[in-house]
DNA sequence: GATGTAAGCCAAAGCGCTTTGGATTTCTTT
DNA sequence: AAAGAAATCCAAAGCGCTTTGGCTTACATC
């Protein structure tokens, strides 16, 4: 040892101004050659700081849990790893969430959470602004008497312009094959393309619109009812590029062409193992790192545990629509 | 309270014999009225026990997190909420994942760990052998002189035995894109497709076997390379369905038919949102659940956290070879 | 030279549990 | 009925930190 109290080695570490220059540089030193790292079992249960953030994940036989997710951990752990922040999951079942929530936070097993997959007036938002443990909210609610911190893209502003897109090509029979329509950005996307229709006096009649989970296999069922419908689309926008494989077997199981009979817009949330220009035609369309939006999750995060930030911040990314070779003019 | 001391609470709740069972009921029964739960930072400390499994990811902005591992997760995740075990990822540089194995071990921060992608003589398993934690690989490391407790697939086997079928078929010239070669179960897979060509005075030419990580984009240049060739496959074997997507896109680009002329199987780790027999041509695969691999792990993490399960034990299952139209008899 | 102030350090009290080493009571044995 | 064994329970000592409240020393002030 080096001859100084505990105190003094903990206020030196931590950073506190009690401690001169020296004696701070002397511990530092001293715990640097030795390897000590502080316990954090110790230190946590005497602050109360964990240095975790918490992700209560949905689990059970019959859930999937979402491929985007792991893009998304990839972007949060990447910012959590330059900050010395661990991830704890904690698997639960769909009717015990909020038990678990009130769990994490009574028992300080973590300094922050976030949630994904919003609904609307989502029960766990309402809880974790009444648990008061800092939080954000990837993606939005909606209905929801207070306001809160999240991140989310501007689903509806994407559609909307994809939409467009496609009338002043032509098109009036748009479809949207969604993905599961109790999840706001599910409802948001709707609403982006419903209002771009009514712009131009169009509608969207509910045979033109599915909404099922986001799978290959739903992907390719939904455009062969849209397709095989009497009113069928001349252009379809899916919400996700998985379920835009099946779209695209299914077009060409039923002898369509690519953009010449049915234009395509798909979102991309971008995958680095599933490119959207790397389809048999190249696809357009509307563009948000969702990786990116897992690193900005946890550098807020960071930010709340810390008390950088604070209040219910809302942020909204502007969607790209990058136009390629899927979509053309409506056939005459 | 119930005038008890702390110690026979205690004791109570964590069913030590020495309370009478009159007395465990009545401070169960209490907890369970107060919503009592022990604190676990508290409880770490005093035990050094975390209730928690631990998993080192690699992160960083090169990095790409498997999309499988969510398949795992799953899994893992299912089984862990059973028995209240939390998980823990912490995210790690390529280049400090042994710092951060030892820290997790030091700090008592996770009671297990599991390992996930080894490589022949993967200085993990050395490391966490030496660390003395409980742990399990999910894949085999090679050419480490001590055992380890694993949990595999036989994928030596499955490729063998697709090998084989492909030969019977009448195929002699048949190739391999596979995954990553620094891990083993892509040399694994490698060996058992040779294996069966050797067996039938076969061989493989290194422009017949291709390894590049598993995205849709890699399959399909893969594929072109592999078929542009003047001695072209006419049989291929894919080690994900993710690049068998880009595979049949090249095959289709380059105007051959499945299985006409190119017969094609590949491995399916099972994913909810993309299925073999749901490609245009339905695939043949040597299939396995890689979630089911998940809840395996985690049983038996669970089952070494408890001291049920001890000592290097290997467990390796065997995989489904599933005929689909994909494959037929080698073009004359 | 006495007094006030700030800087620098420390002893000890938690944080909320588990566990050790007894102490006390109850039940068997002889 | 005395003694030994078994069953119950408890006080107090950690676990390894942070933080409170206080004590010393050094320096500036009048």
């Amino acid at each position: 040892m080096l001859s100084l109290s505990q105190t003094t080695v903990s206020r030196a570490l931590n950073g506190y101004p009690e401690v001169s220059e020296e004696t701070r540089r002397r511990v530092m030193d001293a715990a640097k050659r030795h390897g000590y790292r502080p316990n954090p079992s110790a230190r946590r249960l005497a602050t109360g700081k964990a240095g975790m953030i918490g992700y209560v994940m949905p689990t059970g036989a019959a859930v999937d849990i979402d491929p985007h997710f792991v893009e998304f951990l990839s972007g949060l752990g990447d910012y959590a790893r330059s900050h010395d922040l661990d991830l704890v999951l904690s698997p639960t079942a769909a009717d015990e969430e909020e038990t678990t929530y009130r769990r994490i936070v009574a028992n300080k097993q973590v300094d922050a959470v976030y949630v994904s997959s919003p609904r609307p007036a989502d029960r766990r938002v309402a809880l974790l602004n009444h648990l008061g443990i800092p939080y954000i909210v990837h993606g939005r609610s909606e209905g929801l008497d207070f306001d809160y911190p999240f991140l989310d893209i501007d689903n509806e502003a994407a559609f909307h312009e994809a939409t467009r897109l496609l009338i002043q090509l032509g098109h009036t029979r748009i479809a949207l094959i969604n993905g599961d329509d109790t999840q706001t950005f599910a409802i948001h996307r709707e609403r982006g393309l419903k209002k771009a229709l009514a712009a131009s006096d169009l509608k969207l009649p509910v045979h033109r619109l599915i909404s099922v989970s986001m799978t290959e296999e739903n992907g390719y069922r939904a455009t062969r009812r849209l397709l095989e419908h009497e009113a069928a689309p001349t252009a379809i926008i899916c919400s996700s590029l998985i379920m835009t494989l099946g779209a695209v077997r299914a077009i060409r199981d039923l002898g369509l062409a690519i953009p010449g009979d049915i234009s395509l817009v798909a979102h991309d949330d971008v995958f680095p193992w599933l490119k959207p220009e790397n389809f048999s035609v190249p696809l357009s369309t509307t563009r948000s790192s969702i990786r990116a939006a897992g690193a900005r999750v946890a550098e807020r995060l960071a930010a709340r545990i810390s008390g950088l930030e604070s209040g219910p911040r809302g942020e909204i990314w502007p969607v790209d629509l990058v136009v390629r070779g899927s979509i053309a003019g409506a056939p005459v």
